[in-house]
RNA sequence: GGCGCCAUAGCCAAGUGGUAAGGCAGAGGUCUGCAAAACCUUUACCCCCAGUUCGAGUCUGGGUGGCGCCUCCA
């Protein structure tokens, strides 16, 4: 497949390092609150990159951290950490907030349809590794003791803006209101990676280390867990955009001193979801939950649906408009879906003709609208119902509509004598009566009267059907 | 200020030099007492200005606009 590299800013024919396999390394949630459906639109996007990987025939192993240290709490850098404040928000204790938090965003993930990952590993449990690396990196001279913290030294390598040609003195340091710059850093660029001493003094976890008791730097844990699990090359790294720098670039600089050679070859990085005033994001207070939405009536799957008709390296503009245009097009698809007949053969030469189509779209960059359209194009083909749903089941693969599980439930729910079947039938009957006699205004009271009572018919040559909704 | 991404119909979008896919919404139609559903038909001089070319949405240069990053963010 096709893949864009953030690293050459260019598509590259992806050549995984072991061939057949692919090592997939994804940066997880902070778990100090929900994930907004703005976190969850990367964690889509890259779910739809491993099942593709996996149509396509990849061996994939796909590991995520999750972050339950170490970041901090607001824009004004008053000192919380995001953790720390999260617990005493909920009066509980961090590593409860941890546990709460992890599950509830598995919790989104099944909803929407995105496979857990072969490895999570919370980032509190590496801190040996964390020791180890660092300590290798201060013993060949790319890290260094300052103030009481450990820095990893930028000037120590060929390039350290990987991703974009920074110009050093025109970075803005603390471009952010109160941001203050550290005084103990060689460079501008450095990063810490281990503090003992810091601005932020109520830490709740701590650990012991060689440099004293303290808690391990921002980027890393996403290093130390990629390299455990799997191994000094690293295939495919994901992740938000916001994170590319400094983040990624951080995780590269540590990775590939601490090995002495590259790390990772491809980077894949989401962009934003955005509202009418830039992008949705929990320290700006107003987000988004999968929850929200399933109160709000939609299916979390509606959500998925809007994420795939855009494109993972293009913002994606959220309105409730917006929204409901994906919930029309899901719900018009399940319906047509379901109203695939059974019978027929397979044609198998069909379902492989539409298979490698669907390859050819979706293994362009993850052109996930051209591989949504593939789903109406197999629809509108000329082969028959069974063929039909082959190719949707295979298509759903990398998908993840659950089209035909959803198709298979309405019609379930169709076919299921609904409660107070007797009442509706009796008053279907009193409509046609009503009809017989042409009077209108009853007719239409009693399919009001219906309506309200959540059942919806309507008149078709062989009678009258009827559906809840 | 620096760096990066993006710019196609009301909205989401495809398009990788040869006379603009698809979806949603809208409009018209078939059916219906009226609806609903379904089906059919229909809706674009591709942000602007130069340039390259027989030919540019597609390449080049310059603008404009939106978004992101510059040590919390997916």
């Amino acid at each position: 497949m096709k893949l864009y590299n953030s690293l050459s800013h260019t598509k590259e024919e992806f050549v995984p390092h072991v061939p057949g396999k692919v090592s997939m390394y994804t940066c997880g949630p902070t778990v100090y609150h929900y994930a907004h459906i703005g976190n969850l639109r990367s964690y889509i996007m890259e779910d739809v990159l491993e099942k593709f990987l996996r149509y396509d025939g990849y061996d994939v192993k796909r590991v995520m951290n999750i972050t339950d240290v170490g970041h901090l709490a607001s824009d004004a850098d008053t000192g919380e950490d995001k953790m720390v404040k999260g617990a005493q928000r909920e009066h509980k204790t961090v590593m409860e907030i941890a546990k709460f938090y992890t599950d509830a965003f598995f919790a989104d993930c099944r909803k929407l349809n995105i496979k857990y990952p072969d490895v999570v590993q919370p980032a509190t449990g590496m801190i040996d590794d964390y020791i180890k690396v660092i300590t290798k990196l201060l013993d060949t001279g790319y890290a260094y003791l300052a103030g009481g913290n450990v820095y990893f030294d930028t000037s120590k390598l060929k390039k350290y803006y990987v991703f974009n040609d920074h110009d050093e003195e025109n970075l803005a340091v603390g471009v952010r209101d109160s941001v203050e710059e550290d005084q103990n850093k060689r460079n501008k660029a450095d990063f810490v990676l281990w503090f003992t001493k810091s601005k932020f003094e109520d830490q709740a976890l701590k650990w012991d280390s060689p440099w004293g008791v303290g808690y391990p730097g921002w980027h890393i844990e996403c290093s130390c867990i990629s390299m455990k699990y799997l191994g000094e090359y690293l295939d495919i790294h994901c992740g938000g955009i916001d994170n590319a720098f400094p983040h990624h670039t951080n995780e590269i600089a540590q990775s590939e001193a601490y090995l002495g050679h590259p790390w990772c070859r491809y980077w894949m990085h989401v962009h934003h979801l955005n509202t009418s005033s830039g992008k949705m994001s929990k320290s700006k207070g107003e987000f988004l939950t999968v929850s929200l939405l399933e109160e709000k009536g939609y299916d979390p799957l509606v959500y998925r649906l809007f994420c795939l008709q855009s494109h993972y390296r293009k913002g994606l503009v959220f309105s409730w408009e917006n929204l409901d245009n994906a919930k029309a097009a899901y719900d018009k698809l399940v319906a047509r879906v379901a109203a695939l007949g059974e019978d027929g053969e397979v044609d198998q030469a069909a379902v492989d003709a539409a298979r490698a189509a669907f390859i050819e779209a979706v293994g362009n960059d993850l052109n996930t609208s051209l591989g949504v359209t593939a789903v109406y194009d197999a629809l509108k083909a000329g082969t028959n119902d069974a063929t039909k749903r082959a190719i949707i089941a295979d298509f759903d693969k990398v998908l993840g509509l659950d089209l035909l599980g959803r198709a298979a439930a309405l019609k379930e729910k169709e076919a299921a004598p609904a409660e107070g079947a007797e009442e509706i039938e009796a008053l279907i009957a009193q409509r046609a009566q009503a009809k017989k006699e042409k009077n209108w205004a009853q007719a239409d009271a009693i399919r009001d009267q219906l309506k309200a009572m959540g059942v919806e018919i309507k008149d078709t040559p062989n009678g009258v059907e009827w559906k809840r909704i």
